[in-house]
DNA sequence: AATATGGTTGCAAATGTTTTCATAAAAAAA
DNA sequence: TTTTTTTATGAAAACATTTGCAACCATATT
């Protein structure tokens, strides 16, 4: 207590309890190789000092951080929110931090910051999806830092990951349009650019429905950002032509919910006259009225998954070793889709 | 490059560019004290040995960890992610990082987490509130680190604050109801235990209602966590009775989402024969059908003045000077709410 | 009673960086 | 050219902790 203004460090307590700073650091790490009388001399010293221990110098001799990096496309939408928490819980469990950062789909931003969480030594990094600059891939290369990508899985991945297959999302959604007669659907997508899972979903969904003898043009190809509003003012005035498509594949819920919104705007009945799929199955989208139909990602397993394996892999130092693996995808039928006029006419 | 397996440190870099690692430490952090032929070759060396540094390291000597600690109830639904982006946003542009914790709303996990913050020497620390563990005031006070609380504000809070007055919020949504003619409102809160927020609230709207005259009774006041699932359902029930009330007041957006999806699902007409009034305007609330009348919390300008303001006292060093401030609330009157039955018969 | 045994503890080295202070080099002034 | 001033660089101490090694003490064994 004699010395109140700076932080008490670990050779105050030490002389506080009596003993050396090497015990008062084992009754920290291993408290088993102390004496429980001495042990609790040291924990009364700790207590009445209010030491806190400095992590960061514990961190210089190759102890963990017990930080993991984690980077995401941003906080702003629900879409990763999820899953984060439950990464976030999973990790946390055994005493992990989670170091937080957000590129807002800027991959020579994602670069930098996942510099800045490899500097504060990071025990692995999250990142999220496939597509990343080639920096980030030589990084992940030298540093000696395990590095597991979420929300996607491919076969041929460039790095370990943990998710699910965006060409399936993307095919299922399309084939259930198609199983329901759809033949005049309009994709609203989001750049492409720098964004895997859009690109694969995009591209399987076009495949599937080329398959099916049912072309569909790049007048019905939409682009629009990741935004409730925003897709609910595009798909207004796709929805308001006079050649409305029968039905709307969004690239994930957020534009789905959007456009949903739109049909009721215009009063346009779902799914009676236009259907609406969705990817993702977000919070909310299950309550919507019309609940919306969706492609189901699992956050929460892909979050736990991840965070097993990633503390799997810090604790056993099997830093190459990193096990991808694939999430299913689920059909969620619900209220937003249904059988196409032409087909119940036809 | 002779040094491949062990990460290369600042000596390794130094050797390489043969020079002492004094001078390559100036470089990375203060570049102008270095002649530019010599700020080169380190450059270089750096490049070449894909050297990153190690803030664990220069965290030892007084300076900053250049992270900033957050602790939110939870991420799994929107209401912070907003704020907490906004918050990153202004500070990961001056360097910082974020060390993001969350405790579902448990206060005792809390403080454990706070501590766990401090351990990692966070340059700050941002706590969500005013309610906390008593260990966490006494932590805040022993520890030199800037200590925030934010989207709440009280003039007699017991740390420094910058948000909104809650009970502010709670009157003024109750306050347009009353105006709307409402006398039987049903309030939808979530567990006012160890969240002021939500407390704060609640006694606002009680005290508004009970000033017009119309008493609210312990069966108008019903109990939900925040979840749209939970809430539709609870709404559904309530609304199912003969005696459903004519206005519901939601604590929050995602619960007043629930109830208007519950009304749609009921095929009860909002705002003809019910009102619906949330509080936060969260994002998807302007874009429902009909539109949620909510009481605005700028989750963005909180977010910003937080980190402007917490970063002005991390480089100035005025740790105990934080400025606490109010964000303004506002009505935004959209289509959930209108005038009550019982004042157009009258 | 003397010796071996095994668990506790302290000493000191090591970790990677920053910074102070002194020195060397360069630039400016004489 | 010499001296003075300024600027750039290096050596070494400091930061807070962990851990290998050695010393110690108490107990158990002979």
């Amino acid at each position: 207590m004699e010395n109140q203004l700076s932080k008490p460090d670990i050779v105050f307590v030490a002389k506080l309890a009596g003993v050396s700073a090497a015990t008062v650091s084992r009754v920290i790490n291993h408290p088993d190789q102390v004496r429980p009388g001495t042990r609790r001399k040291v924990e009364l010293a700790i207590e009445k000092s209010g030491y806190i221990r400095n992590r960061a110098a514990s961190a210089m001799h190759g102890k963990r951080s017990a930080t993991i990096g984690v980077i995401i496309p941003t906080l702003a939408n629900t879409i990763f929110a999820e899953v984060i928490q439950a990464f976030n819980e999973t990790v946390s469990a055994q005493g992990y931090t989670l170091l937080l950062a957000s590129h807002g789909y800027d991959l020579e931003v994602e670069y930098k910051l996942a510099r800045k969480l490899l500097e504060h030594r990071v025990d692995a990094l999250v990142l999220v999806g496939l597509d990343h600059h080639s920096g980030v891939f030589r990084l992940i290369g030298e540093q000696p830092v395990p590095c597991l990508a979420i929300w996607n899985h491919a076969v041929d991945a460039a790095m370990p990951c943990i998710g699910v297959d965006n060409r399936e999302a993307g095919r299922i959604a399309a084939e259930h349009l198609i199983a329901l007669g759809h033949q005049d659907v309009a994709l609203i997508f989001p750049e492409t650019i720098e964004n895997d899972r859009a690109r694969d979903r995009m591209m399987a969904a076009l495949d599937a429905f080329r398959a099916s003898g049912a072309e569909i043009g790049t007048g019905r190809q939409i682009r629009v950002p990741y935004s409730v509003a925003q897709a609910k003012s595009a798909c207004i005035s796709i929805l308001n032509r006079p050649d409305r498509p029968s039905a709307l594949l969004c690239c994930n819920d957020v534009i789905a919910q959007g456009a949903v919104y739109a049909a009721a705007r215009l009063g346009i009945r779902v799914p009676a006259e236009l259907s609406i799929i969705g990817i993702g199955d977000f919070v909310g989208s299950a309550q919507m009225e019309p609940a919306l139909t969706s492609v189901r990602i699992p956050a929460q397993s892909i979050g736990i998954s991840a965070g097993q394996e990633i503390l799997r892999v810090i604790e056993t130092g099997e830093h190459a070793a990193i096990r991808s693996s694939r999430i299913d995808l689920e059909l969620v039928m619900r209220g937003s889709t249904g059988i196409s006029q032409q087909l119940r006419q036809g």
